[in-house]
Formats: structure tokens, C-alpha cells, sequence
RNA sequence: GCACCCGUAGCUCAACUGGAUAGAGCAUCUGACUACGGAUCAGAAGGUUUGGGGUUCGAAUCCCUACGGGUGCGCCA
């Protein structure tokens, strides 16, 4: 952003010229420097459209800038027409001073999304298994993106979706049936496709501690206990994970409800209504190929009378829209974009606001030890559960590590650097900085340090702190970016950016030394109070803890 | 075969959505503690952005093409 100094005086001059609509595109995407403080390459966007040469037009805005010495040090003309902006000293102390009045506030928050209302469902993994490696990025990815929309102002509703119906259900009965037998009969076959992991037989297990020898029968009756007893295990371990990660949904949506309340009978009979459906070989088809050429028509009702998991999953996205959402976020594995395009024709076709349905495709997650990637696989069992990377790396690697890609790069976790304690992981780097200013705070009360952060005192201007105020005033607009991308990477790297600023600053800056002039110390213990409370605030969205001392 | 994601330093990743000399971390090399936390800092080196065309003032970014990798394409979810 050009800062609000700055900014009033290009639009004015802008707007004399009569080229407003040209300066808004401007202004939505300015440019941090790398030749003084800020640029803009303005000029250039303009030459095309008004058939002259970005030079002059160049200097035809500066030739009318009116911006104080003491605000903009220097505005030079750079290359073919690049407009390059230093900042003054009253600029550095007028962004002090704005960080400090926002700081009571939780700084970094802005209200773009005041009043408007989003869902985020994340983790929404089946109660057939435990949590993987990939539901531990979707959850990391979803927790976070729920955060940013919280600190842009959003209400927001967290929730999962609860699967506990179709096949995979049965087949989970199966398998706990198979190992059930099994401890009687070692031999005991179990289904093809089954689920393998050691859990199915500690299912097994708590079933036959209940139940005894009674079940050997296969009746309707015994895989419905099966069936029931495997939900409420896996759900009950799937749970425990995510209050171990500090994750919590505001709702439980349960797919059978879909169907209690006859929601899915009332879609069906609407797309019916609609022509939007069809019968063939005794299934019901929806005309997916007429809402969209790209698409091809698909079973939502198998000849069996069954639904498929589109009519459901339509049925679903419709309810989250009716129930007023102004933004419907979802958190998908790569695995899943085929099925995105169909939810969103259905929607589009019932005459229903598809624009606010918005997918958050991330790529698959490796861990790799020793350069060498490890399998994982639910099925087979012998893998790095999420419990598992939990235990080893602690909460707050172990969310870092999965936020800090953007999540559209397939993500590769390093077993070997989320274990090393030392300086290599950038977690503690992070969280290095945040104790460090704290002990800073922790010194200046014993040493009676009487200095208070007064910001009467802060007329000194000090290069050395510069790069320091630029990076922490723009905080409130990359928590923005982030929320706007949906990217908690942006977070990560800018966190990442302070730390090392702050650190700079700090070798070479002495706060509490005796030699430090009052004025001096008092500016610099604004500027460590603002960068611990940027980290801390940073570290919250990504769900990390910030620790007083290490 | 078709669709989607991708290919950037030795490795893992950025690049403000078309802007200046493509940036970080790790690894490598050189330096800095009798001063607030050395889990730190200062510096060096490392690139024909997979190859080849095209679009324009300007391309890692957009278009075409070749090659390489990932993921989908079911009356499974």
C-alpha cells in the first residue's frame, strides 16, 4: 500500500489529470522497493492507454506532487519510469505512532469483513481411521484460514462434516467384524479392501470386552455393532487429535441429517422439476453436461436406490448457502477437484449463489527422513499417524511446518529438521525473538529501568530503526493479503522477515544500556513492544504458541 | 487418451498476480561475545527460472510446443 501520507497527494494529482480509474488499478497493487522505501510503477501502466512515454508522464506527476520534506526524503524518477519514494523522518514517526494506537486493538486486524458471515469446513475426515499426515495439513491449512477470516472481522463458523454414511462405513464394519472372529479363529478371512490398521482389531477388542462370543453370528445386527462401535472409536481418537492440535468447530454437520430431514427427497424432486435430471439403466442421472460442456453427465441415484456422494454433497453446499453464508469455504486434498466442478454446476443450475462457494485445494503432504521419502497409508497401518507427529514435534512444529508452504506446493515434511531443537528449525527462530523480547521487558522492571513508552519522547529519528518500523506497520495489510489469498504461508514468511528484523535491530540497537538516551530508549522499547506484540499476534493466527522464555 | 496442479540456487521454498539487478532458509566458506538471551548477528559464494518458439516498452508469471513429475477421470467417497 503507498502509505496514507503519501497516497492522498498522488490521487489528488491523479484525479486533476482525470485519470482516476487508471489510479485505482494503481493502488491496488503497489510495490514495496527495492530502490528506496516504496515505488510505483504507475507511469508505465499509464503510457499504454494514453500513447505517451512513461517518463513523461513520470515526471508529470511529480512535476504536481505536493509531499512535505519531512514526509517523502526524496521522489526521483528511476529506469524507464519507475516513481521511487524514501521516506522521511515524520514518516517513520507518524507510523510509530499509529502502531502504537492500534496496538490495544490486537494489532493487525482490520474490518474488511465486518458484518459478513463465513463458513470454513475443514478436517471432515470419514470415523473410519485415525488422522494422517494429510488431514494434518487440512487441518492446520483450515484452522488457519478461520483465523485470518477472524482477524479481518468475519464471524466465523468452524465446521466439520460428518460422513457416516455409504460404503466406507460398511466396509469399516466389515473389517472390526473380520478381526472380531479373529480372536477366535486366527484363520478368520478379512474382506477384500478392508482396513488394515493395528486400530481394527483394538476395536475389535473393546467389542468382544463388551460383548463376549455373542456376535459370531453375521447378522444385520452384529455389523450394525460393528458399525456403531467403529464410529465411536475412530471418532473418539480423531477428536482427541484435534483438541491436542487446539482445534475446535463451532458445528458437527451430520449427513444423515440430510436425509432425517428430507433434504435430499426435496433436491431430488427440484432437479426432477427443473429438467435437470433424467432417468437410464434405472439410475437417475443429473444433466451435468448441459449446465457445463466441460462436465459430463453423472449418477446422483444408483439403479439400487442408493444415492451417490454428489447428491449428498450438493444437497449439503446448498444448505450451508441457505443458511446465509456470504463466503463457503472448503479445504480439499488435491484428490478431491474432481468432484468440485459438479457441486458448483448443481449449484449454479438451482439458481443458487455458486461465486460464494469457495474450494481450498492443497497439494499431498510427504515426510521425508534422511533425504528418503516414508510411506505412509491408512490402510496398511504401519505410517506416521498426525498422534504421531504430535508426539514427536509437539503442537507448534508440528502446525508450523504445515503452513509454511503455499498450499498449492506439495508440501515436504522433514522428519529430521521438525526434530532438530536447534537453530536450523525456523520455529524457534520465531519463537526465539518473542522470548527475547520479553526477557528485554524482564531486565528493564529489575534494573528499574524508568523509561516508559511515551510517545511524546520519540522525536529522535534513527535510521537504524527504519527497516524495522516498515516491516511491522505492515502487518494489518499482510494479515489482508493472507486472508484475501487464503494463504497462511504469507504469515509464516512475513513472521519469519520480522523476527530476523528484529534481531538486527536488537545487535545493533542497546535499549537498556546506561549510555542510551532517554528519548532514544524510549522509541526503541516502543518499537520491541510493537515487534512482540506483531510475532505474538502473528504466531496466534498460525495457531502457535508464543513463549516468554525457552 | 482427456482434465487439473506443477517444473525457479546443491536441497526445501518465495517472488506483492506482467515491472527494475529473480529473493529467503538449510548446506558450504569467512568473520562477531569482559554490553539487554550466540537458539543471535555481519558478510561471501551459489541462476540461461526444464528446452524451444510467440505476445510487448518489459515475461519465472500470459499463449503455443516438446520433455519431465504429481493428481484425478466409477452406479467408490
Amino acid at each position: 500500500m503507498i502509505d496514507e501520507l503519501i497516497l492522498p497527494s498522488f490521487a489528488k494529482v491523479l484525479q486533476e489529470k482525470g485519470w482516476n480509474k487508471l489510479a485505482t488499478l494503481f493502488f491496488e497493487k503497489p510495490k514495496i522497493a527495492s530502490h528506496g522505501d516504496i515505488a510505483t510503477a504507475i507511469a508505465m501502466s499509464l503510457a499504454k492507454p494514453l500513447r505517451r512515454s512513461p517518463r513523461s508522464i513520470a515526471e508529470e506527476i511529480l512535476g504536481s506532487l505536493e509531499i512535505s520534506k519531512e514526509i517523502a526524503d526524496s521522489i526521483e524518477i528511476a529506469g524507464s519510469g519507475f516513481i521511487n519514494i524514501r521516506f522521511g523522518a515524520e514518516y517513520y514517526r507518524n507510523a510509530i505512532q499509529n502502531m502504537l494506537n492500534g496496538l490495544e486493538n490486537g494489532y493487525g486486524r482490520n474490518t474488511i469483513g465486518t458484518g459478513k458471515r463465513v463458513n470454513v469446513e475443514y478436517v471432515s475426515a470419514n470415523p473410519t481411521g485415525l488422522l494422517h499426515a494429510g488431514h494434518g495439513r487440512n487441518t492446520c491449512i483450515g484452522d488457519c484460514v478461520a483465523n485470518l477470516y477472524e482477524w479481518s472481522g468475519y464471524d466465523v463458523t468452524r465446521e466439520y462434516y460428518f460422513n457416516n454414511a455409504g460404503n466406507q462405513m460398511t466396509i469399516l464394519a466389515k473389517s472390526i467384524y473380520a478381526r472380531y472372529m479373529q480372536i477366535a479363529d486366527s484363520n478368520f478371512p478379512m474382506p477384500e479392501d478392508g482396513y488394515q490398521g493395528d486400530y481394527i482389531r483394538e476395536i475389535a477388542t473393546v467389542i468382544h470386552e463388551k460383548y463376549g462370543d455373542v456376535l459370531k453370528e453375521l447378522t444385520p445386527e452384529t455389523l450394525e455393532i460393528c458399525r456403531k462401535e467403529g464410529e465411536k472409536w475412530c471418532f473418539g481418537a480423531i477428536s482427541a487429535t484435534m483438541q491436542k492440535l487446539g482445534v475446535k468447530h463451532d458445528v458437527y454437520f451430520n449427513e444423515d441429517s440430510l436425509y432425517h430431514e428430507g433434504k435430499i427427497a426435496e433436491l431430488l424432486n427440484e432437479f426432477r422439476e427443473k429438467g435437470l435430471s433424467y432417468e437410464k439403466d434405472g439410475a437417475v442421472w443429473l444433466k451435468f453436461s448441459e449446465i457445463d460442456a466441460a462436465l459430463q453427465d453423472r449418477v446422483i441415484v444408483k439403479s439400487s436406490g442408493e444415492p451417490t456422494y454428489r447428491l449428498p454433497d450438493i444437497a449439503y453446499h446448498k444448505n450451508k448457502l441457505d443458511r446465509g453464508y456470504d463466503l463457503v469455504v472448503d479445504i480439499f486434498g488435491a484428490d478431491h477437484i474432481a468432484a468440485i466442478p459438479d457441486v458448483i454446476a448443481a449449484i449454479k443450475a438451482l439458481g443458487l449463489q455458486h461465486e460464494r462457494i469457495k474450494p481450498l485445494i492443497y497439494q499431498f503432504v510427504t515426510l521425508t527422513q534422511g533425504g528418503e521419502q516414508v510411506k505412509m497409508s491408512k490402510r496398511t497401518g504401519k505410517s506416521y499417524t498426525l498422534d504421531d507427529l504430535l508426539e514427536e514435534f509437539g503442537v507448534d512444529v508440528t502446525r508450523f511446518f504445515f503452513v509454511m508452504r503455499g498450499i498449492n506446493t506439495p508440501l515436504e515434511f522433514d522428519i529430521d529438521l521438525a526434530k532438530d531443537q536447534s537453530d536450523k528449525n525456523p520455529v524457534y527462530y520465531l519463537q526465539y525473538a518473542h522470548a527475547r523480547i520479553c526477557s528485554l521487558f524482564t531486565q528493564a522492571e529489575q534494573r528499574s529501568i524508568t523509561s516508559k513508552i511515551n510517545p511524546g519522547m520519540m522525536l529522535t529519528h534513527d535510521a537504524n530503526h527504519n527497516n524495522l518500523i516498515q516491516i511491522l506497520s505492515r502487518f494489518p495489510q499482510i494479515v489482508q493479503k493472507a486472508t484475501a489469498n487464503s494463504e497462511p504461508q504469507i504469515i509464516a514468511d512475513y513472521l519469519r522477515e520480522t523476527a530476523t528484523e528484529f534481531h538486527t535491530f536488537y545487535h545493533s540497537c542497546p535499549i537498556l544500556r546506561s549510555d542510551v538516551p532517554d528519548e532514544i530508549r524510549a522509541t526503541r522499547l516502543a518499537l520491541a513492544r510493537i515487534a512482540q506484540l506483531t510475532l505474538k499476534n502473528g504466531l496466534a493466527i498460525l495457531g502457535i504458541t508464543a513463549p516468554e522464555r525457552m
